[in-house]
DNA sequence: TAATTACTGTGTACGATAGACACAGTTCGA
DNA sequence: TCGAACTGTGTCTATCGTACACAGTAATTA
């Protein structure tokens, strides 16, 4: 019972308490997390190591470990920070709220990349990131969906949101542009055996409309949902 | 130019060259990467080392360099080989080929969690993986879609996919199970900081409902803009 | 047939990783 | 004033990926 698990939860929820006695401690979990952001969004979440963060701040990595349980924890830590605050729900219908939410949250994605990597796996989520969900659920208010049926709406745009934030990340700037190249000049080689695939690609009208189209299909399918229960 | 991509790009699409001399190989890359996804199937991507594959296969863990540059390349290899092929299209409308098509790949996840920890990231796909996306996009042809447009629907449906199975690890069988009481408890002492949340929770009708529930959303959506069309 | 050449798996070595543990210094409460 | 509680550090181990030299093997060539 007092695995990994309960030790996340104890550090993302549970009020830390300050010691009585002993020497002032040098840092905070805060600080220390803000360091490890720091390596990861400039070198990806690989490049967090206990040595690289502690270096960052000026200790021996040893001396994260009266902080943070374990590295496990400490990612943990650095999702919950550095995922900000639910944007305020603006005063619109269902779609304009979850439409706006959503983009909210494609920037925290746009903004730490590495949340990808950190956010997959079973894991326990922090009082901000269940603050997300709260607010996608809270934008369904009123519009005659059962509760359960509000939480899987919720799932399903975090699902999207994610997907394209991934997508984004393969197809973006940087080095990894290259990959396009490569997709490409595979395709060159053995389009044959991708008929439809090289079709598609041939006819390219406007390109990178993915998150918009797959928003709408999925607001557009939510509104068919709704209007039929009313 | 030369980097690990490219080098993955071979390994999965050009074909095997034989040795001409020297002593025959003891293993060959379809065993090795079999050997690693039994360790993957059942302990998990973490446990995938070159120690612990080579052992599965009776050699030191320096034999595999000698079919595979580097342990990022033979996770690449498992996750090419872990997808089997992707189902025969079924002669049903748009709609009836989306969802075989969803629901075997859905399998594909349920079979090979790790495949989700595996296909993170940027990444060069081989020939099964893209076949997955060509039948995708087939199975929109005649639509009226856009090539584009049928590009995004397939994403769409990929992330969708992806992010259920995600969950059901989470929620699943096994001592991740612990992962749910956990959170229950967090909501019954927390609860008051998410009312649309505890609202959503307690009236729980049907539990479980999220993948069917986001693949009709979707399927809906695309139906609304596929009639706007014709 | 003998020598060469290409390829095989192995053993050893190195650097980086997460983490256990003992220790000395620091601060507050008794 | 003394001891308890807490701090950061140094040392140690196990494990990881992988570079490299080596000896054995099989086909090609002389």
């Amino acid at each position: 019972m007092n695995d990994e698990h309960t030790a996340t939860a104890r550090l993302l929820w549970e009020p830390r308490t300050t010691a009585a006695r002993g020497p002032k401690p040098t840092l905070d979990l805060e600080r220390i997390a803000r360091a490890g952001i720091g390596v990861a969004d400039s070198e990806g979440l690989a490049a967090v190591s206990m040595q690289r963060v502690a270096a960052q701040l000026g200790v021996t990595k040893m001396a994260l470990y009266r902080y943070v349980p374990g590295k496990a924890e400490l990612v943990a830590v650095m999702v919950e920070t550095a995922i900000s605050d639910p944007p305020e729900p603006v005063e619109q219908d269902w779609r304009g709220r979850l439409d706006a939410w959503a983009r909210a949250l494609a920037e925290v994605f746009d903004g730490h990349p590495w949340l990808l990597d950190a956010t997959i796996g079973p894991r326990v989520m922090g009082p901000v990131e269940l603050g997300w969900l709260e607010r996608a659920v809270a934008a369904l208010d009123g519009t005659g969906l059962t509760g359960p049926e509000r939480m899987d709406a919720a799932v399903l745009l975090t699902g999207h949101v994610r997907s394209l934030a991934q997508q984004a990340r393969a197809s973006g700037p940087g080095a990894e542009a290259q990959l396009g190249a490569l997709l490409a000049e595979l395709m060159r080689t053995h389009g044959s055996r991708f008929p439809a695939l090289t079709a598609a690609l041939a006819d390219s009208g406007g390109r990178d409309q993915a998150w918009e189209f797959g928003l709408r299909r999925i607001l557009d399918g939510l509104a068919v949902l709704i209007d039929d229960r009313a």
